[in-house]
DNA sequence: TTGTTATTGCGAAAATACTTGCAATAATTT
DNA sequence: AAATTATTGCAAGTATTTTCGCAATAACAA
């Protein structure tokens, strides 16, 4: 049976509250804000858990490498903030999956990386 | 100065001859068909030598991790075939980087990854 | 052909990312 | 409140990928 730990509860709240794509580090470390004995272990199994309760996703980003982020968006693009280093999620989707797929390939899916300088940080 | 060694011309012959990304595995085990010898390590030292000097330039894909492709190429984006395995060079850009782009945001740069079957494993 | 040294092969070591054993703790049932 | 056991913290252990030390080899200059 699973229980309702402040552990749990704690990064579960990270998600919530951040609403972006977040690296274990990230999830590690304002989680422990809020539990302070907070343990990379126990982020690490409750990420795990989280995953197979269908709770969270896991994004595979080319320059962030692994990320969680909470299931239920639509598909999106990712925006990735060279100055603040936050990866963003886009709602929408600028690609034309028929004009970027050569003929005889088949395209069940794509993902698309935004880089550059988010509006909190740009000018 | 830099010598010629058969290590790096079969290495370098490799990526001529698939014409797409490798990754490391992939370049052993092929070179490995021209100089039986050759080790892990000497693939790495020239991937990292050829990486500076500009011949190659590093892929990071959100599936298939790090990659290493000849330089040169315009932009374009990737796709990935669930069956062979293999990652393909699609020319051209279907992405409209304004309309992907939120207001306030500032893109300077994008990779578009698609999956699903190339042309050789599809039907 | 000989000398110099870049390069290689090999095994060990490092770096990174994640997992596990185990005793202690704490959430939930009874 | 007591019993049960999921969960945690900690440290050690895995797994994977990349690098390094070093002696042997081989490319190139002279």
């Amino acid at each position: 049976m699973i229980r309702n730990t402040t552990q749990r509860n704690a990064i579960q709240d990270v998600f919530l509250r951040k609403d972006r794509p977040l690296r274990v580090e990230e999830i590690l470390q304002t989680g422990s804000e809020r539990v302070e004995s907070l343990n990379q272990a126990t982020v690490y199994r409750n990420l795990k858990l989280l995953v197979a309760s269908g709770w969270l996703r896991i994004v595979k980003h080319p320059k962030l490498g692994i990320l969680y982020e909470r299931t239920g968006k639509a598909h999106h693009h990712y925006f990735h903030c060279r100055s603040c280093n936050h990866l963003f999620d886009l709602p929408g989707c600028a690609l034309n999956e028929k004009d970027a797929t050569p003929p005889g390939f088949t395209t069940e899916a794509h993902e698309v990386f935004l880089f550059g300088l988010c509006s909190g940080c740009g000018v």
